[in-house]
DNA sequence: CCATACTGTTCCGTGTCACGGAACAAAGTT
DNA sequence: AACTTTGTTCCGTGACACGGAACAGTATGG
């Protein structure tokens, strides 16, 4: 473990995960826990490769991985579908759209679409989240049967804003509520001043995705959004259900 | 040159670009010039990273790629502040819209919004073009300085449809009615029966990017189309120079 | 049912090339 | 000018990547 050329690269590639952020030489050794003419040797390559873009002393993620990202098929696939829903949903609320899908304990953005305003959000297209903390991750959480909830449930309740739910029971009622109401209400516990609605979107039997409309609180009028965050997602689903 | 582990593996990734599709151990190991145990070692490793998936005997590239391609910076940061124009463009026309920067003597694509119209196009998030049969590349190069212009003429010009422009007198005179104009007009030299008409993005003095509509044939109306690009363009340019 | 032609996988002796401490150079800092 | 930190080069050592060969699954078809 930890041993091969490739696990170190990888290392070195992780460093950049979450920031993204330049960084030098010796911050990357640091960092990845790795010496530092190894480093100096292997970002050499991953610069050669394109894997790694070099400005002056700055170390970068390179062109390559962003084209080899973007071909990742499963990714692909349902961000291509989805991407007129989106659209709908967008020019109905002209609101931030978003949709995720579940990858283990947390959901992870696929696309998100936005207009002029700013709207501080945690979320980010490649990003992650804890299911628990965001309108997309409880409607998946909701729709993704009982022995993840549980399994969920049965952990640390992560917290993003002070409004996060960590009571496990809070939690549980609010993930029944949401199964039966098809709609997945998150108020602030994402990003202060930001509630959010969100729809599980199912394709063969299962959930697939989920997508959610963000909004400053003070817009926040459930009625208005909750229709067309609906629409969007049968609308998904449906497509889904003709191809796939 | 084809030594390291690290250049073996990103043989093997590179196999699947452009076509991304799932593809088997042999196959592999006939694309990436590789002897087939060194393919299976490796593409475990790969896997055991995340950057290879791998369901029965079918390999495809992973999701820690999408996390870390979409973290690429430079991308990211032009992605984001392009969006909202891209909205705007795109509720304007209702037709396809793409965002695309120059590399090289290629164009690559780092958005491309539409709606529930199918419309068959060659370019993709993360694809690159030849930059002189698409309106995106034309645009690009009309506005990157007469050494790239020199260049890109002088060698034998690539065509994707009937209707690509191989003859460099014809290029020269297309390009400099751009430079005139400030738009890129495209007709059918990227896509059957698809038009397009594109406008560079300029911040500090330099051209870093274009966007463009493109659209069917029978529905390319200039007049209409025009203005909403060249608005677009505009926009994002004036809020790249405050920020950059 | 066995022959045939593929696949994917394991094995293992060989030799390469990755490794990282140490020494050096370059660029800031006080 | 003395010192600290960063980037880079060197190079002897030994771990481990390598890939041919042999084996084991899995589809085709006589």
């Amino acid at each position: 473990m930890g041993g091969s050329m490739l696990d170190k690269a990888a290392v070195i590639l992780e460093c950049f995960s979450p920031s993204g952020g330049p960084y030098r030489l010796s911050e990357l050794s640091e960092r990845a826990g790795l010496p530092k003419p190894t480093v100096h040797r292997l970002a050499g390559d991953l610069v050669r490769l394109g894997w790694l873009e070099r400005s002056g002393p700055q170390y970068r993620l390179g062109a390559k991985l962003f084209e080899l990202g973007s071909l990742v098929p499963h990714r692909l696939d349902l961000r291509e579908t989805a991407l007129p829903f989106l659209q709908d949903l967008f020019e109905a609320t002209r609101e931030t759209v978003h949709l995720g899908v579940r990858e283990g304990m947390e959901v992870v953005y696929l696309e998100r679409i936005h207009g002029h305003e700013a709207l501080r959000l945690p979320s980010r297209i490649g990003g992650s989240l804890p299911l628990t903390c965001t309108g997309v991750g409880k409607a998946l959480l909701a729709f993704s049967g009982p022995e993840l909830m549980e399994e969920v449930l049965s952990r640390p309740l992560p917290s993003l804003t002070p409004y996060s739910i960590t009571d496990p029971t809070r939690l549980r009622m609010a993930l029944e509520k949401i199964q039966v109401s098809g709609l997945a209400y998150e108020e602030q516990e994402a990003a202060l001043d930001v509630s959010c609605i969100a729809a599980p979107v199912f394709a063969g039997g299962t959930t697939v995705a989920a997508l959610s409309v963000a909004v400053p609180r003070s817009r926040f009028s459930p009625a208005q959004l909750a229709p067309a965050v609906r629409t969007a997602a049968l609308g998904l689903s449906r497509v889904l259900r003709g191809s796939g």
